[in-house]
RNA sequence: GCGGAUGUGGUGGAAUGGUAGACACGCUAGCCUUAGGAGCUAGUGGGGGAAACCCCGUGAAGGUUCAAGUCCUUUCAUCCGCACCA
């Protein structure tokens, strides 16, 4: 038998599929219906591939694979994603160009995405570095600026002191450089922006019409931040100084209900700083902690445990309720969201609740707290709930009810008439309930407003409740007096804060003891109280009466903020796309001319990046200096380039007509490809490239450039893959797998086979060359059972099997389309892992000894040749050298990736007798085989005789019997 | 704090509300042999039992249901993202 030779074949092959370009998407003129795959392009690094990279590529490739072989028009493309600075920092160590750096690279990725067997098509690779490509990055730049989505501004912006560079916002990470990890710091710079707040709202909205994982939307609709609420203003007084204009305080709150609550005001230290610039003569005392908290950066502010702040002397007019009340300047209010000033409402904000408790400020509670689900149609009643500490202790006294009655933990509740003494109800309760007399009133909650539904006595309740807290005295107990109903329904017990915070988890009685033990505050909506006029009005409602109002009197409007920021594009440095903007004396910032369109990197000898927040490109005189386009002047180029994530904005644009030299894309193949169709890549993508390659399409969507509103159909991301032991890849840790030494020594088909089948495609998992060398065996295992089966008219039979062919062929069959349509399944929803054990199942069973014996005997000749080419066709996606090998020695001429994937037969997945389990009250008790088109009172009959089930039945009496076709009998008995 | 996810054998992981643990790794025993990191056979959640078989079991506590890993409520833990964002 011919060896299973990796290293012989895949090279061979590789080298075909090349030539033939047989993964080539035919272009715009093709009748098939059209798919778009689409991997994110790798940044070629000097480390080249990682692990990561062959899991989403090999993912898509599979499903690319299976797409082409039922008829599809397929595109799927891979190009390089060059510019970026670790090339630059690369350069400048070594004393190289970028572009040779990048030119080493890119020809070492393509090595090993090609020994990856990876069906690309590297007709339409594309380069963000090329000028080719750059000039319609650069194109695309300058319609922004003409609709006055870029511009300049004067700015603090997020910098780099190692980089040298300015970042966007989503490159910062908890106040460090997302890629080097230096902190930023702040830095007051000329910059160039693109306003992607213009679509903050649609981004949002849109993500309802495309296809993306949950958690990649939640993350950027977090991202933007969209929070609504009103803006109101409070008059101030009592600020000394000349400040002109009126003197107000605008604040942002999301909780405009909570209005009577605020009972100080809270300004940034930005704000403050304004006034003081505008004439208000601050203390001394504040000036300081101003100055002292504008130079303290957000990193170390946040690091600050507990709450600064100092008084202002100032006091602001409640619009609504014209009283007066402090105005504070504190740094745990930012500058730079919403008005940089709040109300503070410390009865319902923790926040402001812990300033308001360190300095000894007002609190005003105005909401009164909901619990539980609302249900339909509520059974009004009123309550209390009674909580009874032991101080000696520190226990609580609880009652467990019996299983029947809930079976769960509570502290004392009872009902209570209309006019019943809160208090006294509480204690009587206690009494009945428990026969504690002896104990002492501490306080009591508001009305607290509890839905929840009794299912004993099935119906909905809404209860009006109080909790009322006690100590307990002494020991001293008579007997309790219970109602009828609860006679040993539940008994008494005390539990520790501990046992108390593990077994009480109703709602209500929970909310209760966080209450007094942990002063929980109440953060959500409810009906509104010591608010005047709007007493009792609740959530949405109440919010909106008091913007109403607000309007009505001046003094407020409803206002929407976002946490997103404009987008950052301006680096100073070398190895990105210049900005084709030109500054002109006389003319100001004037466009390159289109026609002029690249404005070409110029190739210099120093990369270095200058301290001064100056691009190394301003050094290059005779390209800096130019004439300019609109009066011929004198005038000096832009030297900022753009940031990494320009080109990879629109790449997915470019591979639908990667050569057109006249336009970024022909308006016909915009239209054939459409939109992406199913695109990977990685989560930390999601508030940068993803985001910002959303923005540019929306952009030209609105110019009328491309056909769709969304760049992606679907995104799904691939779980991270970790070293052996369990922690992310990283040099220092030794534990970074090298694709190519995989790809060396188990060839590249298993590499792709064992990331599939590590587990679920979107979770992370670590690596494991254990669990690797088990899908080694069982590639080797499905080669030698094809070649097994190839050769069979020339090999001695080695033992006849009896039995009836016809049945044989039937299972051989059955068990052949079953996991065929197990495969083609898993295939389109991702579930890679179960397609490959599907595979390993229908191979453990052709390889039985009687199984395999019997496929080699002569009369089975037919069988055993469709039984290998539906197995070889069915791994095709996942093992492409294995199986072209394999389909060649079955005398094909043409690949096996061209092949048609069969068609299930709907009639062979059928069984004649399928096993149905047995249960008695839920319990299995034995199974029996049936006929599938058995009726339900023929599997009902087969299975109450069944000895094993009998046994049970007879301890009762059946009371009903479930059957569930082709699975089940139940049989309830009592 | 907010948002998202995940908790199942010794390990990676399977299970449209319907026989929990497929498939694979590892381990145990045996076979075979041109001695290998090879191949084959059997076993492998826990407990009890000679066996038939019985009991328990999907982070925890409840609930809904004839039936719950799956649905609901609460809770704990871990991971990820955001974060004094009002």
């Amino acid at each position: 038998m011919k060896r299973y030779d990796p290293k012989t074949i895949e090279p061979k092959w590789q080298a075909v599929w090349d030539e033939t370009k047989l993964y080539a998407a035919a272009d715009d003129n093709d009748p098939r219906e059209k798919y778009y795959y689409l991997v994110e392009f790798p940044y070629p690094s000097g480390e080249g591939l990682h692990v990561g990279h062959v899991l989403s590529y090999t993912a898509l490739d599979i499903m690319a694979r299976h797409k082409r072989m039922q008829g599809y028009n397929v595109l799927y493309p891979m190009g390089f994603d060059e510019f970026g600075l670790p090339t630059e920092n690369y350069a400048i160590k070594h004393k190289i160009a970028p572009q040779a750096a990048t030119e080493t690279n890119v020809q070492n990725y393509i090595r090993q995405l090609k020994s990856l067997g990876l069906s690309f098509d590297w007709d339409r690779m594309v380069r963000t570095s090329d000028p080719d490509y750059y000039k319609w990055t650069q194109w695309i730049f300058l319609q922004l600026y003409k609709a006055g989505l870029a511009y300049q501004d004067e700015i603090a912006i997020n910098w780099c002191p190692l980089e040298k560079t300015g970042l966007a916002n989503e490159e910062v990470v908890d106040g460090k450089h997302e890629r080097c990890g230096t902190p930023v710091e702040k830095k007051l710079l000329k910059q160039w922006l693109l306003k992607i707040t213009a679509y903050a709202d649609r981004l949002i909205e849109d993500l309802g019409t495309v296809d993306y994982l949950d958690r990649i939307s939640a993350q950027q609709i977090n991202w933007i931040g969209k929070s609504e609420g009103a803006e109101i203003e409070f008059r101030l007084d009592g600020m000394s100084g000349d400040m002109s204009g009126d003197r107000s305080v605008t604040v942002y709150t999301t909780r405009p209900d909570t209005v009577f609550g605020a009972t100080f005001i809270v300004v940034s230290p930005e704000l403050a700083k304004s006034w003081i610039e505008a004439g208000w003569k601050a203390s001394a005392e504040v000036a300081a902690y101003i100055t002292k908290a504008i130079n303290t950066s957000e990193l170390e502010r946040q690091e600050e445990k507990t709450k600064t702040g100092v008084d202002t002397g100032i006091q602001a007019i409640h619009p609504l309720s014209g009283k007066p009340v402090p105005v504070w300047v504190a740094d745990y209010v930012l500058g730079s969201y919403g008005t940089g000033a709040i109300m503070a409402v410390p009865a319902h904000d923790a926040r402001d609740n812990e300033f308001a408790r360190k300095f000894e400020l007002p609190v005003v509670p105005v909401i009164e707290p909901v619990t539980g689900t609302p249900q339909e149609d509520p059974e009004f009643r009123r309550s209390i709930v009674a909580v009874v500490r032991n101080p000696k202790t520190g226990e609580f006294l609880t009652v467990k009810w019996v299983p029947s009655g809930g079976g769960h933990y509570g502290f004392i509740g009872g009902g209570r008439d209309g006019d019943e003494d809160i208090i006294e109800c509480a204690k009587r309760e206690i009494l009945e309930e428990t026969g504690y007399k002896n104990i002492e009133y501490k306080s009591q909650t508001l009305r607290i407003h509890h839905h929840y539904y009794a299912h004993s006595k099935k119906v909905a309740r809404q209860i009006e409740v109080f909790g009322v807290y006690f100590d307990l005295i002494d020991d001293e107990r008579v007997e309790p007096k219970l109602e009828p109903d609860e006679v040993g329904q539940f008994e008494v017990q005390w539990l520790s804060q501990d046992e108390v915070e593990h077994h009480i988890t109703e709602p209500l009685h929970r909310y209760v003891y966080d209450l007094y033990v942990h002063g929980r505050i109440y953060t959500g909506d409810g009906p509104l109280l010591q608010s005047g006029e709007f007493d009792g009005l609740n959530g949405d409602r109440a919010r909106h009466a008091i913007i109403s109002a607000l309007v009505k009197k001046g003094v407020g409007r409803g206002a929407t903020k976002y946490k997103l920021r404009d987008w950052v594009f301006s680096r100073q440095h070398y190895w990105g796309e210049p900005i084709p903007i030109v500054h002109c004396s006389k003319c100001g910032a004037v466009p390159v001319p289109e026609d002029q369109l690249p404005v070409e990197l110029p190739k210099v000898e120093h990369y270095e990046p200058t301290d001064t927040g100056e691009s190394p490109l301003a050094a290059i005189t005779d390209w800096v200096n130019t004439a300019c386009p609109q009066c011929d002047g004198k005038a000096l180029r832009e030297t900022d380039t753009m940031p990494n994530w320009a080109g990879s904005s629109w790449y997915y644009l470019r591979y639908m007509d990667a050569h057109n030299p006249q336009a970024f894309a022909s308006a016909k193949s915009l239209e054939y490809w459409a939109q992406v169709d199913l695109y990977n890549g990685g989560m930390e993508h999601t508030t940068l490239h993803l985001l910002y390659s959303r923005f540019w399409h929306k952009f030209l969507f609105d110019q009328g450039l491309v056909p769709t509103s969304e760049p992606y159909a679907a995104r799904r991301s691939h779980g991270m893959i970790l070293g052996p032991d369990g922690a992310k890849m990283s040099k220092s840790k030794g534990n970074v797998i090298n694709p190519d030494h995989v790809v060396e020594k188990y060839g590249a088909d298993t590499i792709r086979l064992y990331e599939m089948f590590m587990g679920p495609f979107d979770e992370q998992k670590a690596w494991s060359e254990e669990h690797l060398s088990g899908v080694s065996r069982f590639i080797y295992r499905v080669w030698t059972l094809a070649q097994d089966l190839i050769e069979a008219p020339s090999q001695p039979i080695i033992a006849e099997v009896d039995g009836d062919q016809g049945a044989f062929e039937l299972e051989v069959d059955r068990l052949g389309h079953k996991t065929l349509k197990k495969v083609h399944e898993d295939i389109g929803a991702m579930h890679f892992n179960t397609a490959v054990s599907a595979l390993m199942e229908y191979v453990n069973f052709l390889n039985t000894p009687t199984t395999r014996a019997r496929l080699l005997q002569a009369e089975s000749t037919q069988v055993r040749e469709r039984t290998v080419r539906l197995l070889v066709l069915m791994v095709a996606p996942f093992t492409p050298h294995l199986a072209e090998e394999l389909w060649r020695d079955l005398g094909e001429e043409a690949s096996v990736h061209a092949a048609a994937w069969p068609a299930y037969d709907p009639e062979l997945i059928k069984d004649d007798l399928v096993e149905i389990a047995i249960q008695v009250n839920g319990k299995l008790r034995g199974a029996i085989v049936v006929a599938a088109d058995a009726t339900e009172d023929e599997v009902k009959d087969a299975a109450a005789a069944e000895p094993k089930v009998a046994k049970w039945l007879a301890e009762g009496k059946i009371v009903k019997t479930i059957v569930v076709p082709r699975r089940l009998v139940n049989f309830v008995v009592n």
